[in-house]
DNA sequence: CATGTAGTTTCGATATATCGAAACTATAAT
DNA sequence: ATTATAGTTTCGATATATCGAAACTACATG
């Protein structure tokens, strides 16, 4: 690892996919754009952060093309440039609620109750 | 966001979980476990990376509850805990060749070769 | 109990990510 | 040309991730 041959490459680049799921502002980015396309300030009002921020963000999400952008007058719209972004979104979740089922269960388990 | 509402709890969870992808040496790690359990050893000697550094995002994946380890003996084994990390993992590829894809594409284009 | 092998943890150094503030760009309307 | 609105970029400051080195733990065997 960390050698320069294409193998390793491709998992670097596949690390950089995934890392744009990996902050919790982006992923709610996202899912907002989940059925419509939004402008940068109906995001804003429906994220409640800092407007630069999201800029900041929308970036990210531009450079690694998971979003495409449209610009209309002043205003700028987004929206998922891949469809198959919400599916890696909605497994995760997914993966999530398996690993929360599983903490629930051993905390009962170590609790005592039933069993 | 930010606040501490369940909803941002939720997506601060979700990102947590979308980190464990989110690095080179842990997707090559979960990709070399997709068959077979394997002991810390002949991760080692697949992976080529140091010891101390291996048990490192071994702690990280057993924390985040992505794979499960098993003692026997002297030696440690490793296995996926959950086959959908796998799924997420394959999903994540194939984003990532769309996108490659795509940049093939413009790329082509600008170059004026083919229109 | 001393030694060896397998693996883990801790510690600090370096790299990367995130963010707010301020300056900047683009478009429209007066 | 000026002003206003919508959005972006840049710049530091802080937080988080990654890693190698060294110390440490667990188990087996002589």
């Amino acid at each position: 690892m960390t050698k320069n041959n294409l193998e390793d490459q491709v998992y670097r680049h596949h690390a950089e996919i995934c890392s744009t799921l990996a902050n919790p502002k982006r992923l709610k980015i996202i899912n907002t754009l989940r059925e419509k396309e939004l402008s940068a300030t109906e995001l804003l009002s429906i994220l409640k952060v800092p407007k630069a921020n999201l800029s900041q963000h929308m970036a990210v999400l531009r450079q690694k093309r998971i979003v495409s952008v449209r610009r209309e007058g002043k205003t700028v719209y987004y929206r998922l440039a891949r469809p198959k972004i919400l599916k890696a979104f909605d497994l995760m979740r997914e993966l999530l609620f398996e690993v929360l089922e599983d903490q629930r269960q051993l905390l009962r388990h170590y609790k005592g109750r039933k069993k």
